[in-house]
DNA sequence: AGAAACATGTAATCGGTTACATGATTAT
DNA sequence: ATAATCATGTAACCGATTACATGTTTCT
């Protein structure tokens, strides 16, 4: 078994006690949702299977009107148990892109949606950079600022590949109906 | 419906006809399988529906030995078919590590270890980085050149970001265990 | 002798997404 | 008014991975 739900719902949980609410924010805010990414619908799942296992525990804070907030936290069961998923040599890093995949066809693509589609996507990356370039006011752990540091250098390298390469693709489906050639 | 391994086989057989085998090596060598992927166990099914919907169809060549070569080409509905998945809206590119995942735990790793984890994950970057860099003896399309300047680009950044900043983890993980306060 | 490449396919299983259900509070 | 945030959960569905099944040829 490689790097599910449940192992990162560990992992998040050992550097703090959190909801299920709070682990999802990772994922949408702040640099860990760069690299990782998990639904309510696996993470509410697996905190209960988790919880069933003795791995995690949970402390329920009653609310008014909200549901009760339902803070977990690791066991010592838990903490071995994560101490040992740890030592697990990861799979390797996927990048996966359809946007790549519709760039492979530029050449049968309306010059103007093509580019429409590489300025989204631009767009995209540099508030994607944005976000991570702004500091967080508590600076988080070593680890933390190591992912974000990593996501700033793709994010980067992405634009930069992308501004500076686009012509090559933009020139060609200009070519592809040729001024010249609708006579 | 996003994009799917259907839409995948059709986009690649768009480029040409190909056997159901040769689709799956497109994953696996070249710049292709940096962005994409798919198994065969994928690739059949998806191969078979889409020749009961008459989007594609197939040659048969008998072979002595080995099973007959599946040859698949697009129909006229095939193409038309892909030139308007080629409209859909791509979804977000995704980075998914689950290294990175283990490093934010480096604090808790012994410091061998974590030194290890890096070095290979270091091979592995430069290994598939060189693959991408040995030029293709028939440049391939516009298309597929694009894809390796990016693959080639993000791979660069990243291995530059490991190479600089692992001190940054592994200094720390000396420090957890400091020679002064072992005494 | 053994591994890798060539070549196609099926089936069980599974993890996870998406959509649904509910509902108060606060910000725009 | 309307959207967003807070807050938890269930269930249907689905795409895809993994393992299995089979067998030859060629390279090391």
């Amino acid at each position: 078994m490689a790097i599910d739900v449940r192992t990162i719902c560990l992992g998040l949980l050992s550097l703090g006690p959190a909801t299920g609410y709070e682990i999802k924010k990772n994922f949408e805010e702040g640099p860990i949702g760069y690299f990782l990414e998990a639904s309510f619908g696996a993470i509410y799942p697996a905190l209960g299977r988790l919880t069933d296992e003795g791995l995690i525990e949970c402390r329920i804070e009653a609310q008014d009107g909200k549901p009760d907030r339902k803070v977990y936290s690791l066991t010592d069961r838990g903490r071995a148990a994560f101490a040992d998923a740890l030592r697990v040599d990861p799979g390797p890093d996927r990048f996966r892109s359809e946007f790549l995949f519709l760039l492979l066809f530029a050449e049968h693509m309306p010059p103007d949606h093509l580019a429409h589609l590489i300025d989204e996507r631009l767009r995209d990356y540099r508030a994607r950079l944005k976000e991570l370039e702004r500091a967080p006011c508590r600076p988080g752990s070593l680890g933390i600022e190591f992912m974000r540091g990593h996501g700033i250098a793709v994010y980067r390298a992405i634009i930069q590949y992308l501004e500076s390469n686009r012509h090559v693709l933009e020139t060609r489906a200009d070519r592809s109906v040729p001024a010249h050639a609708a006579e």
